[in-house]
DNA sequence: ATGAAAGCGCTAACAT
DNA sequence: ATGTTAGCGCTTTCAT
């Protein structure tokens, strides 16, 4: 036995219309019908059918989200901190994730595209610019999280990725490490490139000149940190500390250090991107530079909802590129002389 | 400029309902007809409004999943695991969080219910059974996870909780502790109350009595796990090893240790439940008991879509309850005698 | 093989 | 203050 606007209606002995009314809060209903309304809805424990009134609206009150991969603690946090926000203001979320892998992400714009989410927040492979501007064109607002896309203007927040790396390792500089090392991610992410040139940046400030053999570009995987680690420290040419880009690629690197048998911050002093709770449990304590993922995160939404909400929010404006500042944690991992 | 089926059918010149069926590859279409439709839907750009197909429908093709909280590594494992299943079988995925509160789960069930999904995955709080209830007489489905609810059958797929606290426990008895501690969880959910039964378990199969003032009930988050440890180890009756019933509030317990300046498994040994890729890299290494977590949301969405697809799976059938094996994995932070 | 038309459950413009 | 009705964009039955 279905229960629809049109049972309310008969069993309260008003229009549908009305109904519609007491649901949405709308003025205008006498208190009287109103109560009489919601009764009937409570006797017969009636349920809006959203699907029906998003159609009739076109709105979904539904925010898409599009990250690399769940597992990932950047990722996760900023799930949360989308969803907080979205909650707080009456938004869905559609969930989805990308694997890194532009194909994907372009079968999950899609999808979100069809079920006409208000709202996208991507963080971007870098690909799919045609049919990102496309979504946009066509009324559905995005906000890009962590990445820029190469070369183009959209709404972003981010992290000062280049003055985190640059601080990193001018402080790896400062504690008398001369010959250091990098891993970094893929070139084509602002993330991967601009923590590249914070430490090139680094180097050059204290004219330390570039060293080819002591860069190594990952894929920000655990697994690839591990492995260029292992090539790092592999042979005699070895480096004293390493600057590693971003979490997973860290803890990679600090299990193949473990395999090795060296020791830190003795044998190989080591700073990663992004802090991490368990950081200072660790042996030793890691020092790192911590962003600020939730604020990335609940920054990017609340930036969503107000241009959803707010439609003449963009017109003629140039993009919205926020960049919020990491700050340096210093532990064990990194004192060279002690 | 709006572009939707109508708009198709017109520059195919066709009819709307030819349009369908080439979109849903239905039979019955010309091969010279749906070369036409699909130029169309290239030429305009079309794409599906899913919000109008889900209403004829009268499905969405969509999960919900109420977990508690998505920082937690039991949480996002199980929004992978979903997710890569739902992704999988063509379902989306909306995502909500109970915060492990009531009041928020019920909130999230009305949404999801408002908004049709075609099942639910839950991580139930325990309370809000007539809802549930409700939920299910109406056709929609759902699979508890990690929990079940006290006194009452639903679908549920879990891990062997009493099996994996008993086992932990005697462990730690092998290992020559005598007088062991637990910090369980909620006793009002299963895995609170089943983990402190494993635990009481291995205690009688060694004839030790139980002492009250060794079991601590928490409420799984870090901080709770901090506070315990404390009390436990804060005065002279200390025990001389811990089990601590999940990986929160083991790492809050860590810490504590370490802020108390106790070391493991010297002045005190500690087991978690529920491993961790970083317990290798902790000092010392930490011992868990592993619970196949990424199995546990997998077959449970494996087993939702089954229902939701096959609606006369249920009839007369007694729910299924699957619980599936933790393991033992030792390390060094349970080994008393060296 | 294709088309016409009803209707999914709702909202909003218009009428009373 | 309340009701009538069109229509959101699609699928599906029925006719042709």
């Amino acid at each position: 036995m279905k229960v629809d606007i049109k049972s309310v209606a008969k069993e309260a002995d008003v229009s549908i219309a009305t109904v519609s009314r007491v649901i949405n809060n709308n003025p205008g209903v006498r208190e009287k019908t109103r109560k009489k309304v919601l009764k009937a809805i409570s006797d017969l424990k009636y349920e809006v059918n959203s699907v029906a009134s998003n159609l009739r609206q076109k709105k979904t009150n539904t925010i898409g989200i599009i990250i690399g991969n769940i597992l990932s603690q950047f990722d996760h946090i900023i799930a949360k901190s989308v969803e907080d926000i979205a909650y707080k203001n009456g938004y869905n979320i559609l969930l989805t994730s990308s694997d890194n892998d532009p194909e994907k992400e372009l079968k999950q714009l899609k999808t979100l595209k069809s079920n006409r989410v208000d709202g996208i927040i991507l963080a971007p492979t870098g690909k799919n610019v045609d049919y990102i501007n496309r979504i946009i064109a066509s009324g559905t607002e995005i906000v890009l999280i962590d990445r820029q896309i190469e070369g183009l203007q959209f709404d972003t927040v981010q992290v000062d990725n280049e003055n985190g790396a640059f601080e990193a390792v001018d402080f790896l500089l400062g504690q008398g490490y001369k010959k250091i090392a990098i891993i970094t991610g893929d070139l084509d992410t602002t993330t991967g490139k601009k923590r590249l040139d914070g430490y090139l940046n680094a180097l050059s400030k204290s004219s330390i000149p570039k060293d080819d053999k002591l860069i190594k570009v990952g894929d920000f995987t655990n697994k690839s940190g591990n492995i260029l680690i292992k090539e790092l420290l592999g042979n005699v040419y070895r480096p004293e500390a390493v600057f590693v880009s971003n979490l997973d690629m860290t803890i990679g690197a600090l299990i193949g250090i473990k395999e090795i048998g060296l020791t830190i911050p003795g044998d190989i002093g080591i700073i990663g991107f992004d802090d991490f709770e368990l950081s200072q449990l660790l042996d030793p304590p890691i020092t790192t530079v911590n962003q600020p993922t939730y604020k990335v995160g609940s920054t990017a939404t609340e930036l969503l909802i107000k241009k959803i909400e707010d439609s003449n929010l963009n017109i003629g404006d140039t993009p919205n590129i926020i960049s919020l500042n990491t700050n340096l944690i210093i532990r064990d991992s990194t004192r060279k002389f002690r």
